[in-house]
RNA sequence: GCGCGGUUAGCUCAGUGGUAGAGCAUCACCUUGACACGGUGGGGGUCACAGGUUCAAUCCCUGUAUCGCGCACCA
């Protein structure tokens, strides 16, 4: 570090590093290496995404992680790669084609030719993410980045289709699936997303046949009506027993229909009567097969009405048919009511329109391997972080229902299955001419539920996957624990014969200030590249590290940012100061010339090791992130260097030379410690302080990725050094002596730049370096050493631990009576201390039952209070 | 309806069966030879509410309120 500016600039510093460690290779895993294995695979992000907040809190932690074990001496893979996402690629592209008016729908173009233009935009704006996310620091192994549809990946799909199909677990069926209108393709499940809205019961008058009167259904889906087949009513309702086997006329559509009796009916909700349209809602459909009634069709693909629907609604939007229905009914007399009601309406996630129950031709899965993956997560096998969301696991594994696979989409892998004169197989290749491959594409997620073992090369036997399969960690996000994370664990079962990552770690969701999610719609959702660009990588990492506990949501604020940067630059100046120290260095450090104030910073430094290995075993990152931030700055910077400056500033070299070792050796692990939080900044400290050249080079040169990971300071450590526990008592009192000058200091308001002259009145002086010492965290002039004393009226004193009197000289601002004020003030507080200890330990429970060290402790807190009153009641006495 | 999580300083959040913490914000003083992205000191909390267990509860248990999330075929 030739030129050191003051302040940290993170632009150039983050640039070169990133650089660096690429040209290096310091990324790249070798499965032929002798260290133990350590793998984590990226939960692949969309080809077509940005990177945002939620990338890079779930990315800083796999990098942490990565680095971590890196420094502990592990070969590690972090292999990334994207995700061709299905349905969200192909509307982006399909938008993107039709604004430059290249198509209107993709029917226009034909399958080859769109998927042509989908491959273009991939090449041409895919990958941006695995850009920004370099920009981030993640240190995955770039050389193994892999796509969903990469050939080899594309036959491992295929393969897993036809394995499972020859095992019988994939088969084709009718049935009532998720239909989303605006991409016209089925949705499994788990795509929808239920909305609670404030909608309306409408209540429809159908009439009898063959006597007056009239039946009246509730329906929130009023066009479905012209669909209906039936009136439904449970059999042990009273108001209706009548109606059974009696028939309605369907309004409209002019139609008799039965009115049936089913359990399904809940008599207690609207009025107890159920029109049911077979083909348009999952219950009806259910009592539509038990009666053996007939499905109409009135709701087409697209979500337009369909020719059954009758002339006067064909090719009608069905919330504008809900508009006409209504109409038509009313000009009918026949709505009685509409009632408002709130109800749950189920959303696509991908194009946010409301979900046609739609019955049609689709692939289905019955999941392989369920029952070990319950297992494994009951049993241990695989460990959830935070452990509750085992049993959301749990409880979706034990209500799992057969996965719908197929989408009528183009961008995808398509379906090996192939068809002949109504003969069909399912094979990678073409059995040959004539055969027609099924048109539909897999569920996005049937390829990413292989994303741990088919990016390691399986089904070959590669060294890659020899070595890194299984994987030690999964970081992803709780929302898609179904679409995913269950997923892999039973693939990784059926097809590898085990788990596929030890544990999984969930993060918390990023929200807004207000709690809201972070979404493209709000605009509520700040470009990490932004700040990164105004911030810093580290800054933006650190930030968002700190204000992330574990699985709990995190609350985006900028401030969290500003934060990181501050302590960037917080730790760029506490090195810069390091090296405007001229003079000899040195590198052993020599136990007899050490300091009190070196002994309680290694052993501060030792706990904060301790610290750091405990919260970072159970992945709580923002914990360790606060430990060593308090560490580092309010022990090392705000205590230790004042301190250290007494013999930085001194006249003695050995001691000084040995005080500089004691800091480089403080600040060579504490570099080391934030380096997976902060990789940058940290490796330009490493480098540029020169702390790299005593360790071995390794691939990267002496980059401080493979430094070693600081280890806890053994007992004989302690031992030569003489670190006992009596320093740290010995700096604490000698801080709230400290403390208490600054506060006489602030009382009387005497600037900060104004030095205070301090008289010690005792038999014997303080230690020479000790008084040094105090005089520098104090502000003051050398303090006066006086065997006897007289103060003026009023003078603050203060009782240092090593025992005598400090006084505080004043030089005419005493001002007796607020000194009084204040000091009646203080023994008002000291005498509420007293009085609840004495009545804890008047208490005869208390003092029977209570533990022997707590007891203790508290008869040693009430003799220290009761010091202070007598102080306090002496300093008042003296003012009288 | 069932399940999960939250409720602690103005804000965002840690935390522990035995003297309530951090960062930010705020107030006062200070540009002192690492850092104003800084230093020093201060103010500010009946730890949501009600019971219970305990010598002792912010912490453990039960219930209530409230906010958020997930799951569920109430049309």
């Amino acid at each position: 570090m030739p030129e050191i500016p003051k302040a940290y600039e993170p632009q150039l510093v983050e640039e070169k590093w990133g650089q660096y460690w690429q040209e290096h290779q310091c990324f790249v895993a070798d499965p032929r290496s002798s260290k133990p294995p350590y793998s984590i695979v990226i939960p692949p992000p969309n080809v077509t995404g940005v990177l945002t907040l939620g990338h890079v809190l779930n990315n800083t932690i796999q990098d942490i992680l990565a680095r971590l074990a890196r420094m502990k001496g592990f070969e590690v893979l972090w292999l990334p790669g994207t995700d061709h996402a299905g349905i969200a690629t192909q509307a982006v592209v399909e938008r993107s084609l039709r604004e430059e008016g290249l198509m209107k729908h993709r029917e226009d173009l034909g399958r080859e030719k769109f998927l042509e233009k989908v491959w273009a935009w991939k090449e041409k704006h895919g990958g941006i993410i695995i850009q920004q996310l370099k920009k981030l620091g993640a240190s995955c192994d770039w050389t193994r980045e892999r796509f969903t549809m990469d050939p080899e990946y594309s036959r491992c799909v295929q393969r897993v289709f036809v394995e499972l199909y020859n095992k019988g677990l994939i088969y084709r069926g009718k049935r009532m699936v998720n239909w989303d209108p605006a991409a016209r393709t089925a949705l499994s499940d788990e795509e929808v997303e239920m909305v609670e809205e404030q909608g309306k019961l409408w209540h429809f008058k159908y009439p009898l046949i063959g006597e007056d009167g009239f039946v009246v259904v509730a329906t929130t889906r009023p066009e479905t009506m012209l669909g209906d087949e039936a009136v439904a009513v449970h059999p042990q309702d009273p108001r209706y027993a009548a109606l059974r086997g009696k028939q309605v006329m369907l309004p409209i559509v002019n139609k008799p229909i039965p009115v049936i009796v089913d359990e399904l009916v809940d008599p207690k909700f609207g009025t107890g009567c159920v029109k049911v349209t077979p083909a348009h809602d999952p219950a009806d459909y259910e009592m539509a097969q038990r009666h053996h009634l007939p499905l109409t069709v009135v709701i087409g693909p697209g979500g337009a009405m369909t020719a059954a629907a009758g002339a006067g609604f064909e090719g009608m939007d069905r919330m504008r048919a809900r508009k006409a229905v209504v109409e038509q009914l009313e000009t009918m007399g026949l709505v009685p009511k509409i009632d408002p009601h709130v109800h749950r309406v189920g959303y696509s996630e991908r194009t946010r329109v409301p979900i046609e129950p739609y019955l049609s031709e689709q692939w289905f899965l019955r999941y392989p391997a369920a029952a070990q993956a319950v297992s494994a997560v009951e049993t241990g096998q695989i460990r959830f972080h935070p452990e509750r969301w085992s049993k959301t696991y749990l409880h979706w594994m034990a209500n799992i229902r057969d996965w719908c696979i197929s989408r009528q989409l183009w961008w995808g892998h398509r379906v090996p299955v192939w068809n002949k004169d109504g003969e069909t197989r399912c094979q990678i290749e073409s059995p040959g001419e004539g055969w027609q491959q099924d048109s539909d594409v897999l569920d996005t997620w049937f390829s990413s539920w292989l994303w741990p073992f088919a990016t390691m090369g399986w089904p070959e036997h590669t060294a890659t996957l020899e070595r890194f399969y299984p994987t030690a960690d999964l970081v992803t996000g709780p929302d898609i624990i179904f679409f995913w994370v269950a997923r892999m664990i039973m693939a990784g079962f059926e097809f590898m014969g085990r788990e596929p990552f030890r544990n999984v770690y969930f993060t918390g969701i990023i929200r807004d200030k207000q709690g809201r999610k972070m979404s493209k719609s709000l605009r509520n959702s700040p470009d990490p590249l932004d700040l990164i660009a105004s911030y810093g990588a580290d800054a933006l990492r650190f930030g968002v590290m700190r204000s992330a506990p574990l699985g709990q949501d995190v609350l985006y604020d900028e401030q969290q940012v500003e934060l990181g940067r501050n302590f960037c630059n917080k730790l760029w100046n506490a090195c810069r100061f390091r090296q405007l120290q001229a003079g000899e260095t040195q590198s052993e450090i020599d136990p007899r010339l050490l300091s009190i104030d070196d002994r309680w910073i290694l052993l501060r430094l030792d706990a904060a090791i301790r610290d750091m290995d405990a919260t970072l075993a159970d992945y709580k990152f923002s914990d360790a992130a606060a430990t060593l931030h308090g560490f580092f700055w309010s022990e090392y910077c705000d205590w230790y260097v004042e301190a250290a400056k007494a013999v930085l500033q001194g006249t003695n070299a050995a001691r000084r030379a040995n005080t500089l070792a004691v800091i480089d050796f403080v600040l060579s692990h504490t570099v080391r410690m934030f380096h997976p939080f902060l990789p940058f900044i940290t490796e330009e400290l490493w480098q540029g302080m020169g702390y790299a050249k005593d360790m071995p080079a390794e691939q990267g040169g002496r980059t401080i990725m493979f430094a070693p990971w600081p280890k806890p300071l053994d007992d004989d450590f302690k031992t030569h050094y003489g670190l006992f526990d009596e320093t740290v008592e010995l700096i604490a009192a000698r801080q709230k002596l400290v403390t208490e000058i600054r506060n006489i200091r602030a009382q009387y308001k005497i600037p900060a730049n104004k030095k205070l002259h301090l008289v010690y009145q005792a038999a014997e002086d303080i230690d020479a370096e000790e008084k040094r010492v105090i005089e520098l965290l104090a502000g003051a002039e050398p303090i006066a050493h006086r065997a006897s004393y007289t103060p003026a009226k009023g003078e603050p004193v203060i009782h240092p631990g090593v025992g005598g009197k400090l006084f505080v000289p004043l030089a005419g601002l005493v001002d007796a009576q607020a000194e009084k004020a204040r000091l009646a003030r203080e023994l008002q507080k000291v005498e509420a201390e007293i009085q609840k200890v004495e009545a804890k330990l008047a208490n005869p429970n208390f003092s029977g039952k209570a533990p022997p060290e707590v007891l203790q402790e508290h008869r040693q807190r009430l003799a220290d209070w009761q010091a202070q009153r007598a102080r306090l009641q002496a300093s008042l006495a003296d003012l009288e």
